[in-house]
DNA sequence: TTCGAAGTTGCAGAAATCTTCAACTACCTC
DNA sequence: GAGGTAGTTGAAGATTTCTGCAACTTCGAA
C-alpha cells in the first residue's frame, strides 16, 4: 500500500475544491465539450482553464481527446454527478440559516 | 448575489481535502465521539487535530459541544456519509482505470 | 486551591496552490 | 508554405494552507 485510503480521497476531494474545476464537472454533466465552449462560459483566462482542466485530468476525474481542430473534454464517469448532488445536499443543510445563497440553490436543482 | 454559488460549492469540497478531516468524519459517521478518541486513532498532534477541527466547525459540516470535562464532535447532518460514500465510489472507478492501464504497460514489451 | 487532563488559540516558518505571462504545438484554410 | 484559431506548458510571484510550538482556558479530582 503506497498511498494511504485516506489520503486518496482527501485529494479527490482537493481536485474538486476549486470554482472552476467545479463549474467545468458541472458543464460536462450533459456530455462531453470541446475547451472553446467552457472557455466561452467560464470567466477565466484560456490558460488558467488549461491548468485546471489538467488538473483534473491528472486526477482521473475527465477524459480529453482531439476531434479534429478541438480538444474536448468529458467526464471520466458518471459518478461524479452524483458526488456533485451529495454535495448540494449538504450545502443546502448547512446554509438553511444564512443568506439567499440557500435560494440560488433551490432554484438549480 | 454575495458569494457565487459554485465557489460555495468548491470551498465544501476543499473542506474535505485533507486526510485528518476525512478521518474525522469517517469515524463520527458512527456517532459524536470525544476530541480524545479522535485523537487516540488518528496520528496527529493535539493542536494540529483542534485546527482541523475547528475548518470543520467553521464550515457547518461539524458540531461540537461540551460533556463533562470532554468536548464532542458530531456530524451536523448525516448527508456527510453519502457523500463520503460517493466519494469513494468515484475513487474506485478512478483507481480501477488506472490499473488497467498500469496492465496495459506491462504487457506492453 | 492546586494539580493534571482535555482542548483551544495565536503565530511563524514551511509547503502547496493559484494566476498570469510568454512561448510553444497542433490543426485547418488559403 | 503562411497565417490564424485552438490549446497546452513552464515558470515566477502572490496567496493560501499546513504544521508544530508555546501559552492559555476549563473542568474534575485530591
Amino acid at each position: 500500500m503506497s498511498v494511504p485510503l485516506y489520503q486518496a480521497k482527501a485529494e479527490m476531494f482537493r481536485t474538486l475544491g476549486h470554482p472552476v474545476r467545479i463549474r467545468v464537472l458541472e458543464l460536462l454533466q450533459d456530455g462531453p465539450r470541446p475547451v472553446r465552449d467552457l472557455l466561452a462560459e467560464i470567466d477565466v483566462e484560456a490558460s488558467n482553464l488549461s491548468q485546471q482542466l489538467a488538473v483534473l485530468r491528472r486526477a482521473g476525474i475527465v477524459t480529453s481527446f482531439r476531434e479534429g481542430a478541438l480538444v474536448m473534454y468529458a467526464l471520466s464517469t458518471t459518478d461524479v454527478a452524483d458526488l456533485l448532488a451529495a454535495g448540494r445536499r449538504i450545502l443546502g443543510a448547512v446554509l438553511t440559516d444564512r443568506d439567499g445563497l440557500l435560494v440560488e440553490l433551490r432554484a438549480q436543482k
